[in-house]
DNA sequence: CCAACACATCGACCTGTGTCAATGCATTAG
DNA sequence: CTAATGCATTGACACAGGTCGATGTGTTGG
């Protein structure tokens, strides 16, 4: 069964519990990798990391063309994909669309990884 | 018990920084999107999470086949890959070949989606 | 009202990769 | 030795997805 946030204090959004606490299913397995393929993309990483790090906490698409050295669709096609999986936020303001992280998006994801630093568990390593 | 995880000392196999302290450069992009696009694969996954939730801490490659309800040479594939990308570590023994994770290498990746949850840090407003 | 601008969408191309049957390579049993 | 087992490798195939030029849509400025 799985439960959604079982671990108490933490509002990262839910996927699934952590890889070392149980078998994925397969419709979790599924839903995670479509997750993780947003991120298997080195345009992908460099425009979150990008919002991410920006200082205001966001940042115009005008601004995202030039670093990458893509062109305006395939840009625009990579934030549409990360909008759209809720790992950024998109606000029109004039003609211009500003685009700002989800940090409760990627910490979820983060979560599924394995514990956090603060909770490090052992890995129960069972004698036998 | 000190739970000291600043910036520092972290044992977590390094990549690179967390994204949102600076943006990516495109090396260090390349590198991560190859690592996440192992992760990016339901099978994959499904394999991870069996080794790593297994109680002994190790699984046979026998009993990968089955529950994936993919072919042998698939499986093994795929065990490769997560291998040779030092996700998984592989001893054989006799006939068979038994995997464990290797932590550390998913808790760089777990850095990177960002800091800990005892630094939760919201994003800095700039006002404009 | 029209031109310029910013961004999204479309269509097409092409590389990357997940998949399996067939085969190869160790190791073990008899 | 020979046969059988467990896993890796090969080759071929099909599909997914990143890329860009062309075009569409909404907004601003003159």
């Amino acid at each position: 069964m799985t439960k959604k946030a079982s671990t108490g204090t933490r509002r990262a959004v839910p996927c699934c519990a952590p890889l070392a606490e149980e078998p994925l299913s397969e419709t979790d397995a599924a839903d995670l990798a479509a997750t993780f393929r947003l991120l298997a993309d080195p345009v992908r990483l460099r425009l979150l990391s990008i919002v991410a790090a920006a200082p205001a906490g966001e940042v115009c698409a005008c601004d995202l063309t030039g670093p990458l050295e893509r062109s305006q669709p395939t840009v625009s096609h990579h934030l549409g994909l990360l909008t759209e999986a809720g790992l950024l936020e998109r606000e029109k303001r004039g003609r211009w669309a500003w685009f700002r992280v989800v940090p409760e998006r990627l910490a979820g994801l983060r979560d599924v990884l394995g514990p956090g630093p603060a909770e490090a568990e052992p890995p129960a390593r069972a004698a036998r």
